[in-house]
DNA sequence: CGAGATATGTTGACATTGTCCACTCTAGCA
DNA sequence: TGCTAGAGTGGACAATGTCAACATATCTCG
């Protein structure tokens, strides 16, 4: 009786359903890109790691790339998440914006593939577009910036107002570009060597918040910084 | 007899031997690519568009890794010469690197994935690094940037010393990583609309100039700037 | 000039993958 | 209690990267 009891338990300690496989899929995926540095792994093969047969994602995904925008979108949240972590402590809304961005190239060079993912273009599909809670997480980034810089991190505070978004938006377009840049240049190993990544990187933004101070490049009627708001 | 020998010749047109297989599974590498901009073609498709057995790209190349690695050697000699090409007949120093940077970005929007492939560490495996011609190429790039700041881009005249390589370094890192950046944002479309691309960049670039007027960034000893030189 | 040797191409095979379909199980609601 | 819809399973299929064995053209050297 025990035995039986016990081989019951033991053989099907795994249920029928498996409970939350969406989230397990998702980290599966993470855990694979974050090693392999790649998106070239197999949906089976985080089947296989989850437990379930080939198919069982295809009923929480109707596609790879579906997957992948999800986890983009984790990696979006984690990201953001560290930036606001990042800012704690800190009252000099210089400091914040110089620590955000700290965090965000940190983030970006210790899991490129994850950056690349988030970035560059996997669901550039011409058609669709990203995924709603990309653009949101994506949002909630530049927030944090904008918050920065009306506080003053360009010497002056500059009032998140409509009459003042070409300015915000001019830049935020100059911070955020130079910070994507260094950020892939340094996880491609086209700046290096990485363990000087922090330092470059407050180099290179006090010489551009300096910049910035003295004067904000204009904006041209029509630009968006960030993605669109629309499909 | 007429018949004969016209099927002879009208099927047995191609040779056996292809002539130039190597050069033509590359541009149809770069075909495929700048339409579908994805580099998830297959060996198989390029065979076919050359007429050719889907096992004889494995004559010339071991490796799908080793044929993206040559399309992205050819993508750098391509946006070098347009570089190049764009500064002809440019006196000023700064017109000359304005028109370089101007290029450089443009090259890359109009063909997002072959720049991803170029910079995107699609051949980051730990193990080798990148092919020799690519670091070529890449080296060649930077030497017009050399030249156009020791000729004075930067307000003064930055002789291409020894001693000036830190500074020179720094000034480059700047002007890459953010250009880099603005590329990336305006292809994958995080920034837009692509038709603002040039003022965009002639904008964000003079904002940047002027800022290394003033100062430029130190960099810390042992950093590279451009692919490493040792494997 | 003629015969290896050497590239270069071809055919066939295999494991793996994304994805479709038909089926089964199980939980929850009528 | 029994049905239904969601969740998981297994099998099938075409496509792909890559290996191995074979075929053919070109080159080389006697």
């Amino acid at each position: 009786m025990d035995g039986m009891t016990q081989d019951i338990s033991t053989k099907d300690q795994r249920p029928y359903h498996h409970g939350d496989l969406h989230r397990t899929i998702v980290e599966a995926a993470l855990d694979v890109l974050s090693e392999s540095q790649s998106t070239e792994f197999s949906l089976r093969e985080l089947a296989r790691r989850a437990g379930v047969s080939h198919n069982a994602p295809y009923k929480h995904f109707t596609d790879k790339r579906e997957l992948l925008g999800a986890v983009s979108a984790v990696g979006f949240e984690l990201l953001a998440k560290r930036m606001a972590e990042a800012t704690r402590e800190l009252d000099s809304p210089r400091e914040r914006l110089a620590a955000m961005a700290s965090a965000y190239v940190c983030g970006g060079v210790n899991n490129p593939a994850l950056y690349r993912l988030m970035f560059g273009g996997y669901l550039a599909g011409q058609d669709d577009g990203r995924p709603a809670i990309e653009r949101t997480a994506a949002y909630n980034m530049k927030a944090l910036v904008v918050e920065a810089i009306s506080d003053g991190a360009l010497g002056r505070p500059i009032a998140d107002t409509e009459a003042n978004t070409r300015t915000i938006d001019g830049a935020i377009l100059v911070f955020w570009s130079q910070m994507h840049g260094l950020t892939l240049l340094l996880a491609d190993r086209l700046v290096g060597p990485g363990d000087k990544t922090k330092e470059l990187t407050a180099n290179v933004l006090q010489g551009m918040l300096d910049g910035l101070v003295n004067s904000i490049p204009a904006v041209p009627e029509g630009v968006w910084v960030g993605p669109p708001l629309a499909g």
